[in-house]
DNA sequence: AGACAAGAACGACATCTGTAGTATTACAGG
DNA sequence: CCTGTAATACTACAGATGTCGTTCTTGTCT
């Protein structure tokens, strides 16, 4: 059980993404990372951070006189369960009928469609090899 | 604009989904549609419906010495306007890219698979069509 | 050793959400 | 006209989030 992964806000999911594509990190770099979108204060990074680690986010092992920070979700699992949530919130888990609501009543062009339905095929074929 | 319809939790959806299907009702009747599933005080709900208000999301009338709620973005808006979000949040908009994470990662069965395809066919006829 | 600077630790504050108790108010009955 | 009673209005509080300022600590350089 991976923790309450799923109420990720922007803001947080932001701080991971850096951490995730960095790897381990110290405060001060995860503050420069996100310094071209978002101007925080470092200290606010660093509370973010540490709020993160209380919820099992992430963790930090000193190094020096700094703390290295790594996340201890993966993207995947993150997004995965995000994913599941917004599909329990509107659908009540089912992902079908998310589906078809996004292609109801998203931006899909047709190459996008095409692109789908290989999704889809590949998806049959694992199951059939199974 | 229909103010901050994205930022629904699910308790404040359910308050919606009440109001959704049954049109206009007083806070006693939302309390009691309510009430199988959560164990809520009606003040409680009487408060949640007149935040709902304040952001704009359902607007109220007086019958007598009672409020008559009822909603002002449809179900359609608000669930679009969520998935919008989470597009945005996970995947920056792309859609298909979200679509394909649904199907690589959550339990969609050979079933759903063919459902699936029929929308996009669906769809590809949609736009061919216009 | 003493002063500096860079981090970390702590504390704050506003807003939102879930949750509800208490205070008012005003109609309905007697 | 007075009193319940039912509905609304007001107040409160804890936890989460976004946002920092301030203070404490400690390695480092002269």
């Amino acid at each position: 059980m991976t923790g309450s992964t799923s109420q990720l806000t922007e803001l947080q999911l932001d701080i991971l993404r850096v951490l995730w594509s960095e790897g381990e990190l110290p405060v001060a770099a995860v503050h420069a990372a996100l310094a071209p979108n978002r101007e925080l204060a470092p200290t606010t990074v660093a509370t973010l951070l540490k709020r993160l680690e209380k919820r099992g986010v992430v963790t930090h092992r000193s190094e020096g006189r700094q703390y290295l920070f790594r996340p201890l979700v993966s993207e995947e699992e993150a997004t995965r369960s995000i994913l599941d949530d917004t599909v329990d919130k509107l659908f009540a888990g089912d992902v079908p009928a998310m589906m078809a609501q996004l292609l109801r009543s998203h931006d899909v062009g047709a190459g996008d469609l095409e692109r789908i339905r290989g999704l889809l095929d590949e998806r049959s074929r694992e199951m059939d090899a199974k």
